[in-house]
RNA sequence: CGGAGCGUAGCGCAGCCUGGUAGCGCGUUUGCUUCGGGAGCAAAAAGUCGAGGGUUCAAAUCCCUCCGCUCCGACCA
């Protein structure tokens, strides 16, 4: 892939309207652009790290055996009637009539469609338990959006939903996806940890959150170093240095950036639309339900927060962009930019992003944008390194004394490990 | 939704108090010289000064109304 080619502008300003580092980070490097307030477009670079999320995303929910649909954004208010949302979100849903009349709303979440959905599909024990989830846009109508991706109004959510027979089995898939969501957060290259949580409108008791620590977080987190126990101040609400609810250390007050959680609904949802199966001796019960969302482009912005130095974005290598970037310090003597596409060449017949800087500019141009932007691995390319003995590569991550230099045919084997590494 | 601040070129800002030809830096385009950590010189393009109304000979500047954006708080399935 060329450089020259690509849509990225990256800034050398901050953003007037940026705040958190992981805001700043987006527009500079050129992830994002806002429309308006809460309304962002995402940039080729971002599309890139977010299909990389999602994947991971899918790998995952697909190895506990749940299994991807799509449902419509536009939902009809009946929905929302028959559990009483319509009127107590009413705050928080986009809403919207047709040339009937008939009124929808832009999706918030998707509990009261998705039991309408396999309510439909399902009449028998036989065909149960079942987990779908789908990675849709979602709509909530903010009434303060921050942070850019943060807090939106128009925000990318996988949500999965859990259909169980009996309540031992709705516990077993609850924590098969604590477990997912744990394998997920760690490929994406964070370090996010499950709190206890209140479940808000959604449904009963047991609920998790996954957070990621960051001062910039807008929920603040009960810390327990000596037990290891953690929670929503929500329901937890001790003051730092209070004694633990578990063990009775002295606790720490944290902040953190929700990027998923996990709910176990009980039959709130499949009693309010009578989703009900047949069982073997010819009785009729009630769906158990759970539900686990993910905050996809929240999580985007997460990994930023999470992963940056003064200079700039620093991708964990599963979520990044490109996975290397060759910087081509000579793009017009032809030795050098064929070495360039070489290199560019066996790193992708190896499936390996690469981005190749053939830009009409300084060294130092180029060396700044790449660290902005962030590609876990450099490989600098040019008449003065051939001069030297070969190709610089270097790990966004070390600081410069740990550039190594290569003979060109060595390098791709020498990338390859430094991404593995 | 309460409180505070801000809207001037793609981005960052000055000018407003004290009304009188629309400015600077970055970015963009062209040329020359440069060329290993955001180069220098020269030239150029790009603005309904957020919108509407008012005052005035004259409004980016003063007055009124509205809109938008940011932060703090409340809210957050």
């Amino acid at each position: 892939m060329k450089w020259s080619r690509q849509l990225i502008q990256t800034l050398r300003e901050v953003p007037a309207d940026a705040e958190i580092e992981s805001h700043k980070l987006l527009v500079r490097a050129g992830l994002i652009r806002k429309l308006a307030a809460g309304l962002y477009s995402y940039l080729p670079l971002a599309m890139r790290s977010l299909k990389k999320i999602q994947n991971i995303i899918r790998e995952e929910m697909d190895s506990t055996g749940a299994q991807e649909i799509v449902m419509p954004i536009l939902q009809p208010s009946e929905l929302w009637r028959t559990t009483g949302r319509w009127e107590k979100m009413d705050a928080n849903m986009f809403k919207l009539k047709d040339h009937g009349g008939k009124e929808s709303a832009l999706g918030p979440t998707a509990e009261e469609e998705v039991t309408d959905l396999v309510k439909g599909v399902v009449s028998s024990y036989r065909q149960l338990p079942v987990c779908v989830y789908q990675i849709q846009w979602k709509f909530r109508d903010e009434t303060r959006p921050r942070f850019s991706l943060m807090r939106s109004k128009e925000f990318l959510m996988k949500d999965a939903y859990s259909f169980d027979t009996n309540p031992e089995d709705a516990d077993k898939i609850y924590w098969t996806m604590y477990g997912a969501y744990k394998k997920i957060f760690s490929r994406c290259g964070l370090t996010a940890v499950p709190v206890e949580a209140s479940g808000g409108d959604m449904g009963d008791s047991l609920t998790h959150e996954f957070h990621v620590i960051a001062d910039a977080g807008e929920d603040a987190l009960t810390w327990c170093e000596s037990c290891g126990f953690a929670a929503n101040v929500e329901v937890a609400n001790v003051p730092e240095g209070g004694p633990c609810p578990k063990c009775g250390a002295p606790v720490k007050t944290k902040r953190g950036i929700e990027v998923g959680q996990v709910f176990k609904l009980g039959t709130k949802y499949s009693d309010a639309f009578r989703a009900v199966f047949k069982t073997d001796d010819l009785k009729e019960e009630t769906m158990i339900m759970g539900c686990y969302g993910i905050g996809v482009s929240r999580t985007l912005q997460a990994v930023i927060e999470q992963c940056h130095d003064k200079d700039g974005i620093i991708w964990p290598a599963s979520v990044a962009p490109f996975q290397v970037c060759i910087c081509l310090l000579d793009p017009g003597v032809p030795e050098v930019a064929a070495i360039a596409g070489q290199i560019e060449a066996a790193l992708e017949s190896q499936c390996v992003d690469v981005i190749v800087d053939d830009r009409e500019e300084r060294p130092g141009v180029k060396f700044k944008d790449a660290d902005l932007i962030g590609f876990p691995v450099r490989v600098v390319v040019g008449a003065k390194s051939l001069a030297n003995g070969g190709v610089e590569i270097k790990r966004r991550a070390d600081d410069k004394s740990k550039t190594q230099i290569v003979d060109p045919a060595d390098a791709v084997g020498a990338i390859v490990s430094m991404l593995e590494a």
